[in-house]
DNA sequence: CAGCGGGCCGAAAAGGTTTTCATAAACGTC
DNA sequence: GACGTTTATGAAAACCTTTTCGGCCCGCTG
């Protein structure tokens, strides 16, 4: 297979490389005849446009960046998965640039990225905290899940504080009244407003959280699992456990199981993230709250589509999250 | 920030554009003073090169394509941090697509990848079995974890025959003898592979595997505790388990502990895949065999670049895994 | 029949860069 | 002072495509 150029099409099919162009673009100044002939001769060459020199004359390179800070973590994957969707594939390409969260590698890609002259920038952060600006560009910036401290900035956002609200929410629907919140690094905004959310929820029905406070800890089993260890020390007559992560949720279930408390019969547990494999694998299966990832990078691939034909957007969005209903909750009878 | 084009940088550093093209690139044929001239111009002008142009009188672009089938799947992620870390940023970028596993949408992405002129493309498939050759291109290939089944193509895959050997090895250094294997579906060429190598490792020592065959099954936590209790039945002395994935391991361990089984005194266990979400914390962790696939990637990237500078290859690679040792497996003492 | 408008087509410029080749200047040698 | 050499610079072509604009031919109108 070689490289057919327009010039090679155009000759063969007996024309200037204008009309070539012209015929197949689909403008209307050709003939018919003219326009099967050249495309013919494409396909008979398996021609396909150069998109490089397109760019240089459109100004337009069809290319985005997308970059992330860690790739290995689960969130950046469904964002990026939507984003790249909504792109559609044949009209904007993404390159994918991993900083590993290091400032100068961060860098590095976003000049290799405008020299590439990408047409808009997604960045993607690691976790729901507040990130660097990465300050005024020559191409539109659209920053999801980790929102720019600059508000001239458009931010893409999860509705954590509604997480919380929406787990405690179905908890109290399912009739339980004592409700733990285990959770995980306090440093991280996300453990913070989903706590938020779970405390406001609760005294809106005049409720506290059973044990007192939230359980900060750590994103792992082992604080899952050590934490609901303390907690039915301290609160046995808890009846619902709402975890800050499916991670922390596969902990409480194990000593809950241990224990041989019935979940959901005694005790509701119920997760945050939605993360299939640990979610939809345990025993029981455990309801959860999805963050819309996927949907939230589609989301982004629209904004940022619409600030290159020159609609900026600013501020900071708020998506919804949704329950998912596993059958680790459910009524008391 | 705007675009400064060397035409600015040349006339501000009062030179010719060649020359200022020259002083950029470091030819040796522009005066010290000069080169310091437009280099000072280029900085004032914060000018960065436009690539496309650049690639379009090099004919070459300096980008890959990176073609997988399921981002959302574990083995695609690592592999593609592997080869994106090998392709120095400033060097080679990467077109990220995802088909989904959808031929069409794969065909429609090759289009695309092609127009946009990439140096090469990375093909990495969704599980280890052989997949279709993408045939003849005008750009070298290589294909990763699921080799091509056109033995022209280079293909790099994990070494699964190995992988099972190892783990057995493993157990039996560690004095375990009745040992029993729970795999996953036994469609997967991964599956066979690990079976063979552990049955073939066994055999050198004289033993057949624990509970009659090889307990073939699907790759889920919920399989690995039904086989493990079935295999508690039919053959209680069992001493070590080599499960086929990580999830599996992770249902072994379960119905163990549920039993009251201490792990690893009197059963070891070895998972697959070094998921480290499942493998570090299990109770106990787990050892596991690691497929290396970020090793795999960086390997990847490296032959690309190797066949784009005209050294092509062929065959299959199979690369070694490595044995990663935690707490649920201990030599009987 | 002159003039005119419309339909098709091609020549050429543009986009930003690299590279080749010619030119100019400076220098050294006899 | 003439000539060859080296060194530094610039003009122009090339990469591939799109787009503008001018030209040609045709048929139609007056």
């Amino acid at each position: 297979m070689s490289r057919a150029t327009l010039r090679d099409v155009a000759k063969l099919a007996g024309v200037s490389v204008a009309t070539a162009s012209k015929a197949l673009n689909g403008q209307p100044q050709v003939r018919a005849q003219t326009r099967e002939r050249v495309v013919r001769a494409a396909e008979q060459l398996s021609f396909s446009p150069n998109t490089l020199a397109q760019g240089l004359i459109t100004q337009r390179s069809g290319t985005v960046g997308l970059l992330t800070s860690d790739l290995e973590g689960r969130f950046s994957i469904p964002i990026l998965m939507g984003a790249e969707d909504a792109f559609g594939s044949d009209q904007t390409s993404v390159f994918l640039c991993d900083a590993r969260g290091d400032a100068i590698r961060e860098k590095h890609h976003l000049r290799a990225l405008l020299s590439r002259r990408v047409d808009g920038l997604i960045v993607v952060g690691a976790r729901p905290d507040t990130r660097l600006s990465l300050g005024e560009l020559p191409v539109p910036v659209v920053y999801a899940y980790a929102p720019s401290d600059d508000p001239a900035d458009l931010s893409l956002v999860t509705d954590n504080v509604g997480g919380g609200r929406l787990a405690i929410d179905h908890l109290i629907r399912c009739g339980r009244r004592r409700i733990a919140h285990i959770t995980g690094d306090p440093g991280y905004s996300a453990a913070q407003d989903r706590a938020r959310g779970a405390v406001e929820r609760l005294a809106e029905d005049g409720l506290g959280l059973a044990g007192g406070e939230v359980w900060f800890g750590m994103w792992s089993e082992a604080w899952g699992r050590g934490a609901t260890r303390m907690l039915l020390e301290r609160t046995p007559e808890v009846d619902a456990i709402f975890a800050g992560s499916d991670e922390i949720a596969r902990g409480v279930l194990d000593v809950l199981h241990e224990e041989r408390i019935e979940v959901p019969s005694r005790v509701a547990v119920i997760g945050f993230d939605n993360w299939s494999v640990l979610a939809g694998n345990s025993r029981p299966p455990l309801t959860t709250i999805d963050l819309n990832l996927e949907h939230l990078g589609r989301i982004a691939a629209q904004r940022l589509s619409a600030a290159m034909d020159g609609e900026p957007a600013a501020g900071v969005e708020t998506f919804p999250v949704r329950l998912i209903t596993r059958e680790s909750t459910a009524p008391l009878r």
